[in-house]
RNA sequence: CGCGGGGUGGAGCAGCCCGGUAGCUCGUCAGGCUCAUAACCUGAAGGUCAUAGGUUCAAAUCCUAUCCCCGCAC
């Protein structure tokens, strides 16, 4: 099967890696283009596109695939399907339709729930504890399609945005791999979204990071590790010179009570809203991620910041 | 040239501002105590203080350059 590939992050990269090694042709890889990453501001080439390139694979990364130039050179692959996976660009109806069989998503969730763009983290930080991946035809709607194929997942009690994201990467590639012979063959059955269930999974904003111990410890300890290990649920704790800023990326509910935001003892058990949340894995600025034993070693919690 | 933090025995940290004996918590090893123990007590081993220069009688500490790690912003 003839292919094009179009993702960004490091989830798609395992699902091109997996379409590769599994011996479809890809006739060419679409990423989106290098822009300033990491420290330094240094142009930097997105996961998909470093990877491509490392491969051999021959990669385009255009602003924009609604530029007609764009949608003529995709026509020209002659393609037998388009395979998009987090790509990061709403597509055009000329690019969705220009492949013989037309272009299949993957996507990090049960639809319709979840739809958009941080599916796996907002799964956790709802306290889901079932989510998967589906397999779909693209139409111009957001993750509207039909589905094709499904793979459920539990999410476990110790499960964070980054576990998940790499059994949901592992699971989806393999989905996919599986699904492309079926629609090629023409025994895939699409099945219309319900219009029931449907929520969004919109981007995290940094105002989201900042734990509130107000809240009951089953959403602090949801919150942390939806958004673990990136950005990172926060807080602030007394230091020596002054508050230091500490992410938690994993926590465990526990019985504990007290004003929500007291330290509850020397090991990270922290009062919240109802219950108590202790932290398992800690990282304070400027350093790197720490379980609870080597963090409290070196870092003594006594009182958060006001 | 975006802002900032950090690299100190095996692990996690303090010491650096105000140069002068290598410290703390833990681990390891040996011995002791104990019915016993991950508990407790005693002792020991283990460090080119990231790297390269410089200043100085003397540098973990001050200056310069380089490498690596991390947070914010993006």
């Amino acid at each position: 099967m003839r292919l094009a590939f179009l993702g960004t992050p490091e989830f798609s990269v395992v699902g091109l890696a997996a379409l590769a090694e599994a011996g479809f042709e890809i006739a060419c890889v679409y990423s989106q283009p290098p822009a300033p990453r990491g420290r330094g501001k240094k142009l930097a080439p997105s996961p998909v596109q470093a990877f491509a390139e490392a491969h051999g694979l021959a990669v385009r990364t255009p602003a924009s695939m609604r530029d007609p130039a764009e949608i003529a050179a995709f026509r020209a692959l002659e393609l037998d399907a388009a395979v998009v996976i987090a790509f990061g660009q709403i597509l055009p109806k000329e690019v969705l339709e220009a492949p013989r069989l037309g272009a299949f998503n993957l996507h990090a969730s049960l639809l319709p729930r979840w739809r958009g763009a941080a599916p796996i983290q907002r799964a956790i930080m709802a306290g889901d504890s079932v989510t998967g991946v589906a397999v779909m035809r693209m139409t111009e709607g957001l993750d509207e399609g039909p589905t094709l194929a499904v793979e459920r997942l539990r999410i476990g009690a110790l499960d964070t945005a980054g576990t998940l994201h790499d059994r949901l990467a592992a699971a989806g590639a393999a989905l996919m791999a599986r699904t492309l012979p079926l629609i090629e063959a023409g025994t895939a059955v699409e099945t219309p979204q319900p219009a029931e269930g449907v929520t969004y999974a919109k981007k995290i904003r940094p105002k989201e990071t900042k734990i509130d111990w107000r809240r009951p410890a089953a959403q602090v300890d949801c919150r942390i590790r939806g958004l673990s290990p990136s950005p990172g649920a926060w807080f602030e704790a007394k230091g020596e010179r002054g508050p230091v800023r500490i992410k938690a990326l994993l926590s465990r509910v526990e019985e504990g009570e007290g004003a929500p935001g007291e330290v509850l003892d020397d090991r990270l058990l922290i009062a919240c809203g109802e219950g108590a949340v202790r932290i398992l894995t800690a990282q304070r600025e400027g350093r790197g991620a720490q379980g609870l034993d080597d963090f409290v070693r070196g870092f003594r919690v006594e009182a958060l910041a006001a």
